[in-house]
RNA sequence: GCCGCGAUGGUGGAAUCGGUAGACACGAAGGACUUAAAAUCCUUUGGCCAGUGAUGGCUGUGUGGGUUCAAGUCCCACUCGCGGUACCA
């Protein structure tokens, strides 16, 4: 019988769904494991080969945990708010919801064809109103509480108005708007005016990780900045408690180490500067003017000898003079109109002087304020002193403006540049004169606390969230307003539902919700933002657990069961956003009772991207080129060839193993329909001219290493290869690629060589026999099992196919066929290329499901050797190899060895001067 | 600039705790079967040298040093590539 993959998948993943083997239930004596991927935007463009990577890892370990006995919950789901489906929507007209609808339906056909092992029935869509339901919830619940930083936790924003009902007298005394605006300080959700990023292009403000140097991530529109009102979260007020939790998570380093260098922390001090006006006779408000700077070089002090303030800096209309009022705000106006790209891009030095001065609060020195925009507003202060000898951006500011470069550590050489390392001895610095760095700094710290010039303080880089979107595809806000203050849906009123709309552009500068009929709550009007694609992503990963409650996120129960996902796996790209969002969430849902677990994901791996691998043919521009005329690529570095061919890409589609299709490439495009060659021999078509293309004659491409993009056309589908050569092929090739977490191309060059492996494999039921197997055929099985636990428990996937190919292999050579060893390979493989081991299974004769089947252990007695092969060497080189009793001692091996009558030829009468032996490995003389 | 990761044959990669580098697969070359092709199977395949031959010798994991009886693996310095991040004081 063939191996007729295309059949037996087909029936299995058939019979599989209609027996819901699936299937997970929240009640179960089972221990529990929860195994997760990071759940996919469902595109227009399907799934391509890439995309199953990290699916086809977690359902490999999904399987084995289930195997080992786990009751194991395994769900997949759609993040399918976002702007493509949006932006489409804008485009042609047809509403978000059906292109959406239509995505994911694609995408689960995709799905399931690779035979995952989900529970469809636990699918979540973050677009669905009883899923979205619950992330309005959560918004609610944010809008409704504030970071008690006393207790470290969110608490009831009730709790804080109770308090100042009882304690402050004031809070009685303000109007109701008052209140509110006073509460907004306060709310974990709140809403403020704060300068975005705003990409004009798609018309709506976006998250600091939606940006990257200063284009937008999703389409790379330019961004800039503007003070917008918008609801934020504050993510900040977790800082701390997300930089600490990493610390018990089972993530590697590398992400931890991103996750911490966005969270920024930095320990310094806050200082004040006293402001003291040009010249002009003190008043007494002046004297009292003063600025707060951060620092986290207090040892560095005494060569302060200008300070910096950031454009939008509250302290900029304060200080400046009325002498260089004009000049300053011809700056801000400048800065104000570029757009974060072009201050990205321009770091040339600019910057302005305020006329004002500020005293050193240790040598009383006089040192001017300038305003620049390489002091950020959103960090620290706003404010800096500049000391320019060690710091390289105030270095470049004082030679522009040749403001005075004081040293302060010895040897440090400032000519030409700044010393910006944390290392050697100080001098011009007073007290500090002599102290080494570190010690320098320790020691400012404590005369700063002690003089009360300033006090010892911590910052963070990480910001709030912001999470007004001015889009139509994404979930309301349950928010009102009265009077211009923001209030929140009563939770009964929940979901609150998206509005059908015509037309899905906003208008005037409005949101698109602008756009909505009766857009209002009880004839107030409702939020015309929406919510950003975190929102939706943020607790998915506890819906799953109990997706149908209606009564709650997640019941008490289904959460204490499954707790937290024990495997997370997915792509390194939501390093800073979605990992840090849903820590957030998470967290602050554990503040207040309804979570068990305050992190989210315990283990995480992350997966490697899949390139594509792009293919190119060569047309020839070179002397009467016709246009026409493709040079093979061995042939393209010679002279007559060389800088004369232009490279095009062709669809990777109709190359195999870099041979062109060539009836396939005329067919492609009306282009190359009279596509001539030079083939590899250099023969041409006009050699050959009777023949067409003789098969003998190949035209080689090149090939590049590009993204997986369309425009390169090395988008490889996977339902194209399940067709050729089935899931279970797809699976197992994916993972032989190389290491999961490794980028790589998807080169389709090697797959014949994993088919082969399963039509060989399918080959040995051929001749099944009942026969006790032999000794031998039982360590190759023991072999095998032992070594695939191993790598599932490692996640060294792709050094387990070599491992079954092997002992397939010495299994055929052997001509074993025996169903004793056969069932439990299928076993073995059950995780990989779940089709063929369950078809497997039942042809040894079960009518249970191989899923239910249980992972075989490795009889270690079968792997012992009577005798070990020493490899004698002698210094470092090896002579010969001794075959000895596994038993021997180190000893006893070393006095065998000697005894032997090759060591005593090399010895050559010698004593040797060291015997070194590794007990089973090798053993080597030193002479 | 800073942080992280990586570099091994023609190619993808293996070597899991410092112990015979190149497993397994692709590709290539040769062969068997076949009218032919496909499919399948067998042999060879890091480089150099010697030998009719089995085989033997040398060399070899980005570069240069070091530690060690022994280094792809550990240490130091560097080169290149990839990813992230950035006027974060």
């Amino acid at each position: 019988m063939e191996y007729n993959f295309q059949e037996i998948e087909k029936k299995w993943q058939a019979a599989w769904d209609k027996d819901g083997v699936y299937k997970v239930s929240n009640k179960s004596d089972k221990k529990p494991y929860y195994v997760l991927d990071m759940f996919p935007y469902p595109s227009g463009a399907g799934l391509h080969v890439g995309h199953p990577l990290g699916y086809i890892a977690s359902d490999i370990y999904s399987r084995y945990k289930r195997l080992q006995g786990f009751n194991v919950l395994h769900p997949m789901g759609f993040d399918s708010y976002g702007l493509p489906a949006e932006q489409y929507a804008i485009q042609t007209g047809q509403h978000p919801e059906v292109t959406t609808n239509k995505n994911i339906a694609r995408y689960i056909d995709q799905l399931k064809k690779i035979g995952f092992c989900y529970d469809w029935d636990r699918q979540v869509k973050t677009c669905d109103p009883s899923y979205y339901k619950w992330t309005q919830w959560a918004f609610l619940k944010m809008f409704n509480s504030y970071y008690d930083t006393t207790l470290q936790k969110a608490q009831p924003i009730a709790k804080l108005v109770a308090e100042w009902e009882a304690n402050d007298p004031t809070w009685k005394t303000l109007s109701e708007k008052e209140q509110q605006q006073r509460l907004m300080n306060y709310r974990i959700a709140y809403l403020s005016d704060t300068k975005v990023n705003w990409c004009p292009e798609l018309g709506t403000v976006l998250a600091n990780d939606e940006v990257s140097e200063g284009l937008s991530v999703r389409g790379g529109y330019p961004v800039e900045q503007r003070v917008m009102r918008q609801w934020s979260l504050r993510v900040s007020a977790y800082a701390e408690r997300l930089l600490n939790g990493l610390d018990k998570l089972d993530w590697t380093e590398s992400l931890k180490e991103t996750q911490r260098n966005w969270i920024g922390r930095s320990e310094g001090a806050e200082m004040v500067f006293k402001v003291q006006r040009d010249k002009v006779p003190s008043t007494k408000e002046n004297d009292e003017l003063s600025m707060t700077i951060f620092t986290t070089r207090a040892d560095t002090v005494f060569g302060v000898t200008f300070m910096v303030l950031a454009p939008e800096s509250e302290y900029v209309s304060r200080v400046v003079t009325d002498e260089h009022r004009a000049e300053v705000e011809a700056y801000l106006d400048r800065c104000k109109n570029r757009t974060e790209r072009e201050r990205i891009a321009d770091r040339r030095v600019t910057g302005v002087f305020t006329g004002a001065y500020a005293i050193n609060p240790l040598t009383q020195g006089e040192i001017p304020i300038y305003i620049s925009d390489y002091v950020l507003a959103g960090y620290g202060t706003g404010a800096i002193m500049a000391v320019p000898a060690h710091d390289s951006r105030d270095y470049a500011f004082a030679k522009h403006f040749n403001l005075p470069i004081i040293p302060l550590i010895e040897g440090a050489d400032v000519s030409e540049e700044s010393f910006d390392a944390k290392e050697g001895k100080m001098m011009n610095s007073g007290f500090l004169n002599g102290l080494e760095v570190k010690d320098a700094i320790r020691t400012m710290k404590e005369h700063i606390t002690n003089t009360g010039i300033g006090h010892v303080t911590v910052n963070y880089r990480l910001r709030d969230a912001i999470f007004s979107r001015q889009r139509y595809w994404g979930e309301p806000f349950p928010i009102y307003y009265k009077d211009d203050m923001p209030y929140a849906l009563p939770e009964e009123a929940l979901p609150l539902e998206l509005p059908e709309i015509k037309e899905f552009k906003g208008v005037n500068g409005q949101p698109p919700l602008a756009n909505a009929k009766d857009w209002t709550y009880n004839g107030y009007p409702l939020e015309l933002c929406t919510m950003p694609g975190f929102a939706g992503s943020s607790a998915y990963y506890l819906r799953y657990m109990d997706n149908h409650n209606d009564e709650a996120l997640v019941s008490k129960e289904a959460n204490e069961y499954w707790r937290q996902v024990n495997l997370y796996i997915g792509g390194t790209e939501h390093a800073t956003g979605h990992l840090i969002y849903s820590r957030f969430w998470n967290k602050f849902l554990y503040d207040l009772g309804y979570v068990c677990e305050d992190e989210p994901f315990k283990k995480l791996i992350n997966q490697g991207m899949i390139q594509g691998r792009s293919n190119f043919v060569y047309r020839y521009i070179g002397e009467g080129a016709k246009g026409n005329l493709y040079i093979s690529y061995n042939l393209i570095d010679n002279p007559e060839y060389k800088d004369k061919v232009q490279p095009i890409h062709v669809d990777v589609n109709i190359v195999k193993n870099d041979i062109l299709d060539i009836k396939a490439f005329r067919n492609w495009m009306p282009e190359y329909k009279n596509a001539e060659f030079v083939y590899s021999d250099g023969t041409t078509d006009e050699d050959n001219p009777y023949l067409g293309t003789p098969a003998e004659k190949q035209y080689i491409c090149g090939w590049a290493i590009e993204k997986m993009s369309k425009s390169m056309f090395n988008v490889v589908n996977p339902d194209d290869v399940v067709a050729q050569y089935g899931a279970d092929t797809l699976r197992l090739y994916e993972m032989f690629l190389g290491p999961l977490e490794m980028s790589k191309p998807w080169d389709t060059n090697g797959i014949d060589g994993v088919h082969r492996f399963l039509k060989r494999l399918w080959n040995l039921y051929e001749n099944i026999t009942d026969d006790e197997p032999t000794r031998d055929e039982l360590k190759t099985l023991h072999t095998l099992i032992k070594k695939i636990t191993w790598d599932i428990e490692n996640f060294s996937f792709n050094t387990s196919i070599p491992a079954y190919m092997i002992a397939v292999n010495e299994l055929t050579a052997a001509k074993c066929s025996k169903r004793a060893v056969l069932e439990v390979i299928s076993v073995l493989l059950a995780p990989f290329a779940p089709h063929i081991a369950e078809e497997t299974w039942h042809r040894c004769g079960h009518d249970t499901t191989v899923c239910d089947a249980e992972w075989p252990k490795c009889d270690e007695s079968l792997l012992v050797e009577s005798t070990v092969n020493y490899p004698v060497q002698f210094n470092g080189k090896v002579k010969f190899t001794l075959s000895l009793d596994k038993s021997l001692s180190k000893e006893d091996v070393e006095k065998a060895v000697l005894a032997d009558e090759q060591t005593q030829k090399q010895l050559a009468g010698n004593a040797p001067k060291r015997v070194i032996v590794v007990p089973g490995k090798i053993v080597n003389i030193v002479i």
